[in-house]
Formats: C-alpha cells, structure tokens, sequence
RNA sequence: GGAGAGGUGGCCGAGUGGUUUAAGGCGGCGGUCUUGAAAACCGCUGUGGGGGAUAACCUCACCGGGGGUUCAAAUCCCUCCCUCUCCGCCA
C-alpha cells in the first residue's frame, strides 16, 4: 500500500507514476471522499472530547450525590451527543472502507531506474552469464527427454490430478529432491535462515503481501475453513512479521524456504500446455529479506546474485533482464528475473523474480522497526525472490545437459546429491 | 469433537461500570552520589490518527478482532480468532 498521505497531498505525481504502469486511475473521488473523511474526523474527535469531559463531570456530580437535576440535564445531553456521534461514525465507517478499498487497489510506484515501457518486450537485458550449449543433433524438449527416461509422467497425472500436473519418478524425483536440498545448502550456507512455513494461509496474510484483493482468480482456495494455498513462499515467510516492531539490530533478516506453490493460471489456457513450465502445483526455493530502507537496492543487487550462484554452479547459462515498468509485479517497485537458457526451445525463460517491495507490503502487513538513536517507527523494505523455481531448473538441466543417446549429464555440483554421474 | 481456563503496555502482573483517560514491578533512558563501577535515590518511558510550522502543545483511538448496552466500558452482553489443561480421535 501506498502512504495515504503522500497520495492525497501529491495526487498528480502519484498518478504520472501509475500511468508509467499502463494505470489510468481516476483519483478525485479518492480526493472527495477523503476530505470528508477527515471533516468528519475532526468533527466527531472534538464531539468526543466534550462527552469525555462531561462524563467525568456527570462521575464527580453523582459521587457527591449533589445538583441531582444538573446531573439529569448533562445526562440527557450527553444521550443526544452520543446519538449524533454514532450517526458521524456510522458514515465515517462507510467513507473509510471505500479508502481502504481505493488505497489496496493502487499498485506500487516504480523506482526511478526502472525502465519505461508497456510490457515485457521492452525490458532491458542487464547481463548474460554462460556459454549457450552446442549439440551435434537436434536436441529435444524436457517432455521429450522425461518421456524417453521414464521420470516425468504426464498421463497418469492427468488421470490422478487433471492437466499442468506432473508425476515424478524414480531419477527425476530424485533429482528434485536433489534440487531443493542444493538449493537450500547454498543460501543457508550464505546467512539465510531456513524457514519451513504453513503453505495455507489466511486472507490477512493474502493481502499483507498483496495477492489479495486484486488477484483473487489466480488463488486456490479451500472453505470451512477457509485458507488459501500460497502461490509462493513469499506469503507466509513475509508475514512472519506482521504487526511487529523490530529493532535495528534485528535487521537485515534474510530467510530461505522451500515450498511447494500453487496457482489457478487462470487465464493462461493454451499457455505452455505441455511441460514442467506451467503447472498448478509447483516446488520453489524462495529468498526473503527484510532490511532498512537505506539498504533495499543494494540488497536487490546481492539478492540476485544469490539467485544466479544457483545457476552459475548448476552451469546453466542465463541472462539478466530489468522489468519494464508496464512489466512489473503490482506491489513490486523493481524487479529483475533471471532466465535461463532452454535449448529445447531455443530461447531464455524466466527462472527466477527478484524484486524490491520498498515499503509497500510492510505497510500492508505493517513490519516496522526501530533506529537505535531516534523516537518513533518507521516501516522496513522487503524483497524477495526466487532462489530458484524448482522445476524450471530441472527443465533447463534435462534440455542443457542432454546427450545424443538420450541420456543426461547430472551437473557436477548435483552428483553429492544424486549418487549418480548421468541419468539413463 | 467434548469439558474447562485464559488473552492487559518491551516483559511480568493488578484491575468485575466513573479521581485507573491502566496500579505495581522488571527492563530501558536520563540524572544525583562516586576516582570508576555497583547499590541507593529522583525523573522519564508505548503505537497510530487529526490539529499546529515537519516546535511546544492540544486532542481522539488502542487492554486478542469485530459488534452492542450505557451519560460513561479493560470491566457488562453477543460473536469470531487464538493460547493452555484434561478427555476422545489421529499422521
């Protein structure tokens, strides 16, 4: 969320900034409604004050038993005050939930070195890292390959689950296994705190991180009771601190944590139908931070080298690219996603997000700390990213590492975790 | 699922309708004393909103969440959530 007062105080920069997303918000009802709200505000916290002083009149008068028809007169008018104070706050009730609602609905406003443009095709390519394979045949895609080894089972996925769910077996469960544990040695070896958290959540936590209310659609959802399935580790690691004051000294907090994630893809039929790449169940080792504010972008910088050590160890190579601002992520102030390089086909693919919230999940989930030398609170940066998907991963180690015969060359930093050099 | 107990400020803990707009203690900060430290003593000590010049200060809200009764609610009522104990069931 946004800061309401920054939104009402500077309306016109705040929507030049959203319209750099492709958001054409109308602001002047926001403006109206708020200006009442705060009328009201005052109106109602002065009748409140003379109710709480005549209250304590009317105590004094009773406990002295004296000017019993002063103490009447004061009784019926603070009956009349009351009455008028509940109606203010009835309406004032009505105009706050309609901020509320107008203000959960903003999106995050891009950071200044985010480049400009209306969607993916103009992200800008920060870096590329690895030599591109060459094979002597033509080389196959991942469903190919997991076909022909027998480790990915699609069919009876189908059968057992529906469609974008796969079976893993034998070597290529292994190998995800192989993958999370890699992958959470790496980053715990590197500061970050290993979390294993609920993977249902509530809708409090849900729109802590801004899933909700905006993206309902994209959620599984279960009822009596009602939680939500995480998309993301994101959500229930960020909550972690919801509604806490931390100290400075608590801070930079970085966690690493394995779940699996779940999403509807709603609205991406005929999307990557076949394959690992989209699917409604998947595995992610996600990054977490929580850091000063001064701190963020360098913490994005070293966030995302964390996520490409992943890669670089694996020997897979990728690239680097900076979202556009039509691009990024609606509570994201900055985003880079690593994509890695799919020989099956013939292009990068997007293995990993990282981005810089700044302040505005902390504000929804009110994450605040405290400075050692200074009064008052102010909100921390949280950033996240993915470190890695997975299954993506282990799309771009059976299309990278892919023999002739068929076979696949398990990676050198994975053969600890295997116990085998290739799978056949 | 059944029965019971409870949720109060950074922490402990009192408080069943009106000098409690939260006692007392611990912790923390500042001071006195001291060569220094400790002890002792004195003072201060939360969060958010509104007003005011982003000052002093004034004011409202906050005792698990929400709603209600009342001139007045931490305190009474309703409802939801959570924690603990015992029983049952269970990976």
């Amino acid at each position: 969320m946004l800061d309401i007062k920054r939104v009402r105080e500077n309306p016109e920069k705040v929507k030049e900034a959203l319209e750099k997303r492709g958001y054409q918000i109308d602001f002047d009802e926001f403006l109206f409604l708020e200006r009442e709200r705060l009328s009201l505000l005052r109106d109602i916290e002065q009748k409140r004050a003379v109710r709480n002083s005549v209250s304590q009149e009317i105590a004094r008068l009773k406990k002295e038993n004296m000017q019993r028809e002063r103490t009447e007169a004061l009784i019926a008018e603070m009956r009349n005050l009351g009455d008028e104070i509940a109606s203010i706050e009835q309406r004032l009730r009505e105009i706050e939930e309609r901020v509320q609602n107008f203000m959960l609905l903003l999106p995050n406003i891009p950071h200044q070195t985010v480049p400009i443009g209306k969607d993916d095709s103009e992200n800008v390519e920060i870096r590329r890292w690895g030599e591109l394979p060459k094979f002597d045949f033509e080389p196959l895609n991942h469903w190919d390959i997991g076909e022909i080894l027998g480790i990915i089972d699609f069919e009876r996925a189908g059968k057992i689950a529906g469609s974008r769910f796969a079976i893993m077996r034998g070597q290529g469960a292994r190998l995800e296994r192989a993958l999370i544990n890699f992958m959470l040695d790496l980053h715990s070896g590197k500061g970050y705190l290993e979390i294993f958290p609920p993977i249902l959540v509530n809708r409090a936590s849900m729109t802590a991180t801004g899933q909700l209310p905006k993206f309902e659609e994209d959620l599984f959802r279960t009822e009596a009771p009602e939680f939500y399935l995480i998309p993301t580790a994101e959500v229930p690691v960020t909550n972690i601190h919801r509604e806490e004051i931390l100290s400075e000294d608590d801070l930079p907090i970085y966690y690493a944590s394995y779940t699996p994630c779940f999403r509807r893809e709603a609205g991406s039929h005929g999307k990557d139908v076949r394959g690992l790449i989209r699917q409604h169940q998947f595995n992610k080792v996600e990054l977490v931070k929580f850091v000063k504010p001064e701190d963020s972008y360098n913490e994005l910088e070293s966030l995302t080298r964390d996520a490409e050590e992943v890669l670089q160890k694996l020997g897979l190579p990728y690239r680097v690219v900076a979202l556009c601002t039509g691009d990024l992520g609606f509570a994201s102030a900055k985003t880079y996603d690593i994509e890695v390089w799919l020989p099956g086909q013939g292009r990068y693919r997007e293995i990993s997000s990282c981005s810089n919230f700044e302040d505005f999940q902390a504000r929804r989930a009110n994450i605040r700390f405290r400075r050692r030398d200074k009064k008052g609170t102010e909100f921390v940066h949280t950033l996240n990213g993915s470190g890695l998907a997975i299954g993506r991963t282990l799309v771009a180690i059976l299309e990278n590492y892919q023999q002739k015969d068929g076979s696949v060359i398990v990676p050198e930093a994975l053969r600890p975790y295997m116990g085998i050099e290739v799978i056949r």
